[in-house]
DNA sequence: ATGTCGAGCAAAGCTCGA
């Protein structure tokens, strides 16, 4: 079974690449952020020709997370992060599929740095936080898999001054998603490849940062221990990055041993 | 500070977010 992450960078924009990249790589689950979609124009029907079900939570311009399921109907568990009923932001949604729990998220960008939603993203981690320390209390094999907007170490980033003040780079975000390790979780793709430097899942479109590769890893699978036990393999699919009219970001996706 | 990209608004270029 595998398992992807996929920061589409808007769905109708950039459907063909969404397509074509399914068409190859044929993961079972695939996680979407930034559908920048209301519901109505989900490209539900192609997809579903493609021979994907799916779940999703749109709104126009911005933000809106899915999950897709090949040759399955994703059940729908979860529509929104708890804790704050009035964030109307579609930056979370949640669904069982083939018994793994799986959650595609999309956490707040946070720039500029300090300010108002520097406080939001820090906020939200601690909402994650908040609803992670539940799901993994459940045991069973839980899939938190999204672009977190976070790069977990100085590492993470490629060589560079010009991200110090980065919202995603700061001490806070970081220790947010140590946090989230500390309680119980494996970071699938930073397990596997414990000394890689380069681990990038994102190049801004701006400076010819993929030409340069001057990446971040910003897109984590995060694996409840009955999930991690059976983790096999993880990778990012770079080459995806760039194609024409490529998202700024790759997927990158877990294959677990069936159980 | 800059760069690129896309969408929205509104009718073409600006503004905003990332």
């Amino acid at each position: 079974m595998r398992i992807a992450t996929f920061n589409i960078n808007g769905v109708v924009k950039r459907l063909g690449n969404l397509l074509d990249w399914l068409a190859e790589a044929k993961p079972d689950v695939v996680c979407l952020q930034e559908l920048k979609a209301a519901d109505p124009d989900f490209p539900a029907a192609a997809l579903a020709a493609a021979g994907y079900g799916a779940v999703w939570r749109g709104q126009r311009t911005w933000n809106g997370v899915a999950i897709l399921a090949r040759d399955a109907e994703p059940i729908l568990t979860r529509e929104a992060l708890p804790g704050d009923g009035d964030d109307r932001q579609p930056r979370y949604i949640e669904a069982a599929v083939n018994g793994v729990l799986v959650a595609s998220l999309y956490a707040p960008n946070g720039n500029p740095q300090p300010g108002p939603k520097f406080d939001y993203k820090l906020a939200w981690m601690a909402r994650l936080h908040a609803h992670a320390e539940e799901l993994i209390a459940a045991g069973v094999p839980v899939v938190l898999a999204g672009d977190y907007n976070v790069t977990p170490e100085p590492r993470d980033v490629y060589p560079t001054r010009s991200y110090d003040d980065n919202a995603l780079n700061q001490p806070e975000p970081r220790a947010a998603y140590a946090r989230l390790l500390a309680q119980g979780w494996t970071d699938a793709l930073r397990s596997l490849n414990p000394e890689e430097e380069q681990l990038y899942t994102f190049w801004d479109y701006r400076r010819n940062r993929w030409e340069r590769n001057g990446g971040m890893r910003l897109d984590h699978l995060l694996l409840s221990p009955a999930a991690a036990e059976r983790l096999e393999e993880a990778g990012v699919d770079r080459e995806v990055r760039g194609r024409e009219n490529a998202s700024d970001h790759a997927p990158v996706w877990v294959r677990f041993a069936e159980a």
